[in-house]
DNA sequence: TCCTTGCGTTTAGTATTTTCAACAATTTAC
DNA sequence: GTAAATTGTTGAAAATACTAAACGCAAGGA
């Protein structure tokens, strides 16, 4: 993985708003291709901006992913600042001397969150089949370390280090360290 | 004008759609293609859905109305049902012998408005380059009778008669009565 | 090293869309 | 009423998008 940052997209970019969108959600020219029933030929060429794809094809390539028109010409792709947060970055919201709470992410903006202690064993991988859901997903690591994919970011967080997304961004956690992993993770609405 | 009420638009009937959007917008193909740079036998081709546009042209079209890309898959332009309301279907919300509060449409859901008193003499017309700006709006006839043309849809505005809409769906006024009419008018965000 | 696999790209041919021009139907003007 | 103008539609030619197959390249595995 770790791909270059992308930079914004324009409305009338299609060729590397499509790049970015498929790339989002982990999937090569051919497996789209397949999946939407064209050819990863057609998919090159849009993508180089050498043809502007008709709406079918354009309609047919985004249920492969799957997307909707207006999603993909609406939805800001571009990588959110606030997807990662350093220990330091937490914002303390309530210190007392034998205990300490700090918020992820500046304020909570009216989130309703359910909360999850999770440990992850040595090796332990949720897949390659990127996780995707509804609703927005956060966490905080309390002991070893967590290689965690969103998008087309990723980062091995250490100990206090937390992540914020929307989980329908597709998302994979692993342990590649070799200890296990202990994290608070939180994720809306709840599902557990 | 008095344009048949159209169905809801599904987002792959993109032929229909467009239609919709070039009479709201109380544009011919001809015209639409002239400022869009296109001939009018494609856009006729594209409303029929006997052909499946290329982004490219789709958005030359969408700019000579103008609309984005976005716009156009996102926005539903199909009439609301609450765009008129007679008098009895106002919404009483605080009755006194001495004074009545009649609400437009239901509730306020959180709208912020102004308000005005609008004087229209017999033949007064806002003119047919329809108006369109950004926000809501909303008026009832005191007294004489007014022409309200919001998208596609016309009406002749009573006594005790309302309108509310967006404003950025065209829009026009004419008083074809023969006294003057005076409306209450509110609109947001308050641009006077 | 060689072979295999999988990636994005390219090319030539086919399919589709778009233009251009003419058409029929309706409206506007005289 | 007729003529002129305007509207949406259509057919053949030109332009463009899409497919199928091959290419070059890089990464693993014997």
């Amino acid at each position: 993985m770790s791909v270059p940052l992308p930079a914004e997209t324009s409305t009338d970019d299609i060729g590397t708003r499509l790049k970015l969108v498929r790339q989002i959600f982990g999937l090569t020219q051919r497996e789209l291709a397949r999946r939407a029933g064209v050819t990863n030929g057609a998919i090159s060429l849009i993508e180089q901006n050498r043809v502007s794809p008709s709406i079918s094809s354009l309609k047919k390539i985004l249920d492969g992913i799957p997307l909707t028109l207006a999603d993909f010409f609406t939805l800001d792709f571009s990588p959110s600042d606030e997807v990662f947060f350093t220990a330091a970055e937490l914002t303390e919201i309530a210190y007392q001397p034998e205990m300490s709470m700090r918020l992820v992410g500046r304020k909570a903006k009216g989130r309703a969150l359910g909360m999850l202690r999770e440990t992850y064993q040595p090796g332990a991988d949720t897949g390659d089949t990127m996780l995707r859901h509804e609703g927005e997903e956060c966490g905080i690591i309390v002991s070893g370390s967590l290689t965690v994919t969103v998008g087309v970011q990723e980062r091995v967080l250490n100990p206090g280090d937390a992540y914020y997304f929307r989980s329908d961004i597709p998302h994979r956690f692993r342990n590649q360290g070799e200890e296990p992993c202990v994290l608070i993770s939180a994720n809306s609405p709840p599902t557990f």
